[in-house]
RNA sequence: CGGGGUGUGGCUCAGUUCGGUAGAGCGCUUGGUUCGGGACCAAGAGGCCGGAAGUUCAAAUCUUCUCACUCCGACCA
């Protein structure tokens, strides 16, 4: 019966049917619920509140770097959206419109925007007039909107929450550097609070952000070998601020144009989360954006002082400073451990009579199930060491499966077997910088160029493709 | 956009072949027994079968249209 029960219940196995397993995680871990509209997800408090976490943290890194959060519009006149060419055609298709307002049609039809360049560029043509005007570093959390035709939570949805950064500079150094800062603000968040290693790159000319001069992206390996881009970051040049006319007057009295940059990180990293660390019991959460980092779990709970003990415990920790849940509900102990580990919860605190007899607790953390017993006296400092452990053992477990997952090639060939015989993953290879190869190769393997990393190693001399004298090393993978 | 699958109480599904007026398990409510890895007994509440139109004396079941979810592929950040 139990087994029976069991089986009804439990997540299709990773290894058995990814897919299946991402789907049935976010459901069952009551993350998101469907609605009405195709693409359009209802956050349920659960997942909502790992949304909350992973904006507080951002939000505080972008003030600490000096940037203001503003709100821009929702919608986007169509003749204000057509300005930048390349930007425009990039987005168009998949824009919603809003062609009516009550009954009456619109003179000019709006677009529910999909990104705010034009609005922001649109507002600084308007405000910025002299260096000392410069440099303006607005930020926006907003939601944004893009019709897309397949959709997945988090992965791929139509409308997704997300920041938007937009600043301005005086000069494209300063510009530049702006780009790179934010790639790394990105990719130290990522790695330090997720638990999540990242690839730092440039994109493919073929891969940028419609209306960039170049675009950045850190790169993250799933448990499946496919690639997740968790975030990106661009530099725009002068081409926005042409397009929309943003002058400012230097300190010569020269009129010039300011040198612009955009980055973002989405709801999709949340994601990236799930494929990252989840395991076949379900979520598993890194505990700085956990929205329970430890839950107590009190074991024979009719026993005279056990509920007294965990309530205790968890007013001790509360005060701590940890986001404690005890579960006093009448299900069994076991019920709430299955729970608690679909949830995602980093760690669980067991407490029952025994313990209590001999002062200590359980400790138990969520990836590994390893159990420490440990002494009630200087809990705090316990469950801030084992949530440490845990951060790292995320870490660990995530660095093992990119590194196993990340292979070398020299030919397209190789590329193929590789793939066949190992898996999906990165592939290093090295590129003459053609568009053509790029196309050619994704053709023949299956695989995309993902960034051309910082971080850059000689497999050859030669590109995988053609064979012509290599320019840069690329990172290939199938991607989300 | 192309191909496949699925829509039936809160959840997982049976019932559709061959039309006859809706079932099971879980969950929920109440009472009792349990309680260190998804407990058990008893009683009870809850569904016009995704939506629309059609065929029929009669539709969850047949026909047409439509919507949503899901998987694979193409497209796309």
């Amino acid at each position: 019966m139990a087994q029976d029960k069991k089986l009804v219940e439990s997540i299709t196995p990773m290894d058995t049917d990814f897919a299946q397993w991402y789907t049935d995680v976010v459901k069952k871990a009551d993350l998101v619920d469907y609605s009405s509209v195709k693409g359009c997800m209802i956050y349920r408090p659960y997942g909502y509140a790992i949304w909350e976490n992973i904006r507080s943290i951002l939000d505080r890194k972008f003030k600490e770097t000096g940037h203001e959060n503003v709100y821009m519009p929702l919608f986007i006149p169509e003749s204000l959206l057509n300005k930048e060419k390349d930007h425009v055609e990039g987005f168009a298709p998949e824009v919603a419109w809003v062609t009516h307002g009550g009954s009456e049609p619109l003179a000019e039809r709006l677009c529910v925007r999909p990104t705010s360049e034009t609005l922001f560029c649109e507002h600084y043509a308007g405000i910025v007039k002299s260096w000392r005007d410069l440099p303006k570093l607005y930020n926006q959390w907003c939601s944004v909107v893009r019709w897309e035709k397949n959709t997945r939570p988090f992965l791929r949805t139509r409308e997704f929450l997300w920041q938007e950064g937009h600043t301005l500079h005086a000069t494209a150094e300063e510009a530049e550097e702006e780009t790179i800062r934010m790639l790394n603000l990105y990719a130290d968040f990522c790695e330090q609070e997720l638990a999540m290693p990242v690839v730092r790159g440039p994109k493919t000319e073929s891969d940028k952000f419609a209306g960039a001069v170049s675009t950045y992206a850190i790169e993250a390996i799933m448990h499946d070998g496919k690639a997740l881009q968790a975030g990106t970051s661009h530099y725009f040049g002068d081409g926005f601020a042409r397009a929309f006319g943003i002058q400012y007057t230097d300190k010569n009295n020269t009129l010039r144009y300011p040198h612009q940059t955009s980055w973002g990180v989405s709801t999709r990293i949340i994601g990236g989360i799930i494929m990252t660390h989840g395991d076949d019991s379900g979520l598993v959460l890194p505990p700085a954006v956990a929205p329970i980092q430890l839950v107590i779990i009190p074991v024979a709970q009719h026993k005279e002082g056990v509920l007294e003990k965990a309530a205790e415990l968890r007013d001790r920790l509360k005060a701590a400073g940890f986001r404690v849940r005890l579960d006093d509900s009448d299900n069994t102990a076991g019920w709430k451990y299955a729970e608690y580990e679909m949830k995602g919860v980093p760690v669980r605190l067991e407490i029952g009579p025994r313990d209590i007899e001999s002062g200590q607790c359980v400790l138990v953390s969520r990836h590994d199930r390893k159990k420490d017993f440990v002494p009630l006296d200087g809990l705090e400092k316990a469950v801030a060491d084992k949530l440490e452990e845990v951060r790292l053992g995320l870490w660990k477990k995530a660095y093992e499966n990119r590194e196993r997952r990340t292979r070398a090639c020299t030919t397209t060939e190789e590329i193929k077997a590789s793939l066949a015989e190992q898996g999906d993953g990165f592939i290093k290879a090295m590129w003459c910088g053609s568009e053509e190869c790029e196309d050619r190769i994704k053709e023949m393997t299956g695989v995309g160029s993902r960034c051309i990393p910082f971080a850059q190693e000689k497999i050859s001399d030669r590109c995988v493709c053609c064979g012509a004298p290599a320019r840069h090393m690329v990172l290939w993978a199938k991607a989300y």
